[in-house]
DNA sequence: CGGTGGGTTGAGGTATTTCAAGGCTCGTGG
DNA sequence: CCACGAGCCTTGAAATACCTCAACCCACCG
């Protein structure tokens, strides 16, 4: 019943609002279907292609030469991700679950900015967003204990992928504690304390979980600029 | 002899080339002078000007409930910072020594953009290297040890104010650890450690310190992609 | 000169990581 | 249709990187 909570493909497509162009056909682009693991585009390849999640999740990442990975961000049902200013993607991006994915060639994209500033205006809408994610994240990972984190992330989840009040995370573990910067253990354990302080409920024991959270108690947790 | 490195005047302002307009006097601006710790604008006042450092140096951060601080950049001779998207600044904006900086009026910039589309590329272009920084930084405060922090923060400084090779750093401890997410002391540890070990150099005992960096070796120890 | 604002270093404490074991779910193939 | 393995999650116990608290030093300034 809420297994498809957060791939809802009914959801209203960000894009349109942000891009009118795309909806007026004059920027070429296409669909795409991914299954879950696969990766979608590669850190340092070239960034040919701009792209928005219409069903599914993605998660965003940057390698270090010995495994240390850390998540940039999650992107779910609407939002634009793989926008670059320069040539190449710095990002790796994965498809966390199977995700359909429409994209944009760049070049298409590049050529209507050249005469519409409404265009641009979007890109720099949207870059900018993307860069106050960035900034309170770098709070986040700064200066914030493993609990705050935690509390935070359930609660960006919360107001991203919650109209009722049940949160399906399509993410497991693992992609958690690297978006936080901590171990998936830590994330365990802080889960089973907000469980056990009434502040989040399990509903349903199947792998991706499906989680009720308590939003005012959470933020009271955390110092939640967003 | 190197204390005004990295207040050195005589360096080429960036904007020039970043935003043509304003060299051609078609944007107002003004000149305004902040001591040492004066407060430039503030977490979630309007932001009606945005700002280029002439000369000396900014942190800018953001504060926990109870203190807890993370700078998310410092900005020196040539940068842009202050520019938002929205109505409100997203950062506290200080002054770290006696600095010059350039105001321009938010209003003007926009009026200009309306007509110049390349005014609005230029606004993107500074954003996303905000945003590149802070994604690179992410991945510091996410994943990095203390050890490779302090020298992915002296490769970026190197980077950034020394052509020749000493680095005259214009903030304190406190400072450094704030924008590392550590603490003042494990600063001051990582960095004898990195004395020990031959790959940095304090140049007389003066209060602001002067340090040399062996680059090449720092970078070793860091996975730096700037 | 005495105080204040850095900075360094040591010793001990602690939050988080690491290592390890065990349980649950689900898909697959015998 | 059941057995089994793989993936995921939780929990415990021990290790550790970093923090906290504290002492001390030095440079600078009124």
């Amino acid at each position: 019943m809420f297994t498809n909570l957060n791939t809802d493909p009914g959801r209203k497509p960000r894009l349109v609002g942000e891009l009118g162009a795309l909806s007026h056909g004059r920027v070429s682009s296409g669909e795409f279907k991914y299954s879950a693991g696969m990766e979608i585009f590669g850190d340092t390849e070239p960034a040919d292609y701009i792209y928005q999640v219409i069903a599914g999740a993605v998660r965003i990442h940057k390698l270090m030469a010995d495994g240390r990975r850390q998540i940039g961000a999650f992107h779910l049902a609407g939002d634009i991700f793989g926008l670059e200013n320069g040539d190449l993607h710095r990002f790796t991006a994965e498809a966390i679950v199977d995700t359909r994915v429409r994209l944009i060639r760049r070049e298409s994209l590049e050529r209507v900015a050249n005469t519409d500033t409404a265009i641009i205006r979007s890109l720099l809408k949207m870059t900018s967003e993307n860069l106050a994610h960035a900034e309170n994240h770098m709070l986040l990972l700064g200066r914030k204990t493993s609990l705050e984190r935690v509390a935070a992330f359930l609660l960006e989840m919360h107001r991203r992928l919650t109209p009722e009040g049940a949160i399906a995370l399509p993410m497991n573990r693992r992609d958690i504690a690297d978006y936080l910067g901590i171990t998936l253990e830590t994330v365990s354990r802080a889960l089973s304390v907000l469980r056990k302080n009434g502040l989040l409920k399990f509903l349903g024991q199947t792998q991706r979980q499906i989680v009720v959270v308590d939003p005012a108690g959470l933020a009271r947790l955390t110092d939640n600029p967003e």
